[in-house]
DNA sequence: CATGAATGAGTCTTCATTCAT
DNA sequence: AATGAATGAAGACTCATTCAT
């Protein structure tokens, strides 16, 4: 294998250059309501070279669902240490609403999802990126439950998704409520409500 | 009140058949992607005249959220009556959960999410339903609280709004596993979560 | 012949408010940017409705300039007066100017004319008014030829044309100027010109 | 100054060439009948391609009007002459009456006209047209009152205008009368109608 | 790799007119 | 005479994509 050389950095960063922009105008105004000339122009480069770095507009979007996969990453990390599988999740659980919370990933979320339902790759990436968070989350409650700190879930991956679901919902609660409503506050509300609903019958 | 004439009925009907066409079309293709000749062709009128019924194809993406909430009263009435607060949640989480699993709804939820980002109008009437929904369950919620048989939530409303985020994030989950997942299993794991999240600290 | 019923005139008052709401729609927005609907629903009609009263709206176009036949009329008795040539053409030439300089009159000359080009039935109408005014102003020249205190034009015909050219001009020169120039003071100007224009080549 | 590429001399002629179809069309049609089809179809191109030379079907106007323009300056040049005032002016009147004798800018005049009424950026390109002819004939009329060779004029501008608006004038009569009327009769009779009204009250 | 002119199907919407009631 | 729902062609304009340079 090839170091990279100035050239192949060069191209990456300028793959980059679009993608963030791209980013930039779906957020502003949505997928469909962003064009391609608006993504090159913000980008910098010319409206036909855009189409020398990507195939179109969609892989444009695939590109950045898989970047996305990256700032996932952290939170496995947080998920690994299952020692204190408790502590660990509400650690976790505090982490991704801040990262669910921001205005960005929700909008982009709710895009995501909304472009899965017409768009198989699309809904590929997406579903890709959720199973490893999900994975994570169903080993540590499962290791809770070993440890005995978690009650008996019926169906412990399902229980992971549920956490997850709240996690996204939160993000978009916050989003609609538009400021009325405290990050913090619904964060720790999200923590009780979890907390209650996987701690042993017989409370420690 | 006067009785409707043939002529206003008929009329309203031609509206339905329009929101019934728009409806297929939206659900089938994404509102975006849907134009407003394939609406006319489908609900059987010419394209001029739909616009003598709606003021554009927006209009009637409002008018399908608005009818919306005709749907929501059946749940409403479920929540009503608080007599058994938890008997009375669990059957208003099946009925919900087997609408909200629908793939229609589903579609049309993200759907409608989707276009509120970008449009105060439909946001509204998204919000509305919203609220009267989470207003009711956490109705429920508090006098489940009075009468001892949940635990205390530090904060009903935002309890309520996860229950509810549950059940139509359960729908979303079940379109994308597109059959790899039972419903009624997962509806019953959704019932299983909440009432651990909701039960006083002491197991009855 | 049978006398107007109150039917007929009620028919004819009903035909002068349409003719009325369509004048004014056009004064507003000019003849293309009005529509049909707009015309019947400020003459407070039916959209039908307005098909049985006119053939169509260049028909409502027609009438509006029939009509301003009408409006000729005074200036056609003033020219009458051939007694003082001069005087009478001056008097005239106020009379004319002060109501050709009326900012709805200006426009509808305009659209009148612009109408003509493509369409030789309004160009027809328009082409009558215009030479019965010039007929009656050539008549007047004429006779102070004959008397001997106008010059002998060449052609008196076009002469006449051309004190009707700057009289329909100085409108619109008005309109445009948009209240930054003096009615009075161009009036004043053009009986200038026109009385050296006409006067013998010996000053009397 | 960098001389032009091919490839700018190449977009000028381009677009050239669609000023020229849209002039086409609007002379034929008029520019409210003329659809921007029409026009894409005219100068060989595609409808999207118009697109990415003017901003849309009022700029191809406005273009129209700016390159009216250019066609002011020989009449501005012959004006520039004023050694002779009075034989300046006949001249002028000849060679500009020629001009605004050519149906086509008959036409173009009365579309530019009945355009501006509802739109003030094409107003302003043709007041400012205007206003340059009209300034060099006052110019011109100023000179010629110093040099005693014209009457005293109480408002040498108003004068100007007035001289322009029978040139205009003359053509929109010419071609109403539509070939029932000689043009260089009417030409001959226009310059004596002025040669009277500038002329010292005394013949020379 | 870079450019932006060129394409043409596609967008939503408006319009004058007709017709059943 | 009166209504307004129905028609469908025409309106201007946008779009993702291609291609010659």
């Amino acid at each position: 294998m090839s170091a990279p050389t100035n050239k192949e950095t060069a191209l990456q960063k300028r793959k980059m250059r679009i993608v963030e922009a791209a980013l930039e105008c779906f957020l502003e105004n949505g997928y469909h309501q962003t064009g391609v000339r608006e993504i090159a122009k913000k980008a910098g480069i010319s409206l036909g070279n855009l189409y020398n770095h990507f195939s179109g507009k969609e892989a444009v979007l695939a590109e950045i669902a898989a970047l996305d996969r990256q700032e996932t990453q952290p939170f496995l990390d947080i998920l690994a240490d299952d020692e204190q599988p408790e502590a660990t999740l509400l650690r976790f659980i505090s982490a991704y609403a801040d990262h669910a919370a921001l205005p960005e990933n929700v909008i982009f979320s709710i895009e995501l999802v909304s472009e899965s339902i017409h768009n198989p790759e699309i809904a590929a990436l997406f579903n890709d990126n959720w199973a490893s968070l999900v994975g994570a989350v169903s080993s540590l409650l499962n290791k809770g439950m070993a440890d005995g700190c978690f009650r008996e879930f019926s169906n412990p991956d399902e229980t992971a998704e549920m956490i997850m679901d709240l996690l996204e919902s939160l993000g978009l609660r916050l989003y609609f409520a538009d400021g009325g409503k405290k990050k913090d506050a619904a964060i720790d509300d999200l923590k009780e409500f979890v907390r209650c609903a996987i701690r042993p019958p017989v409370a420690r």
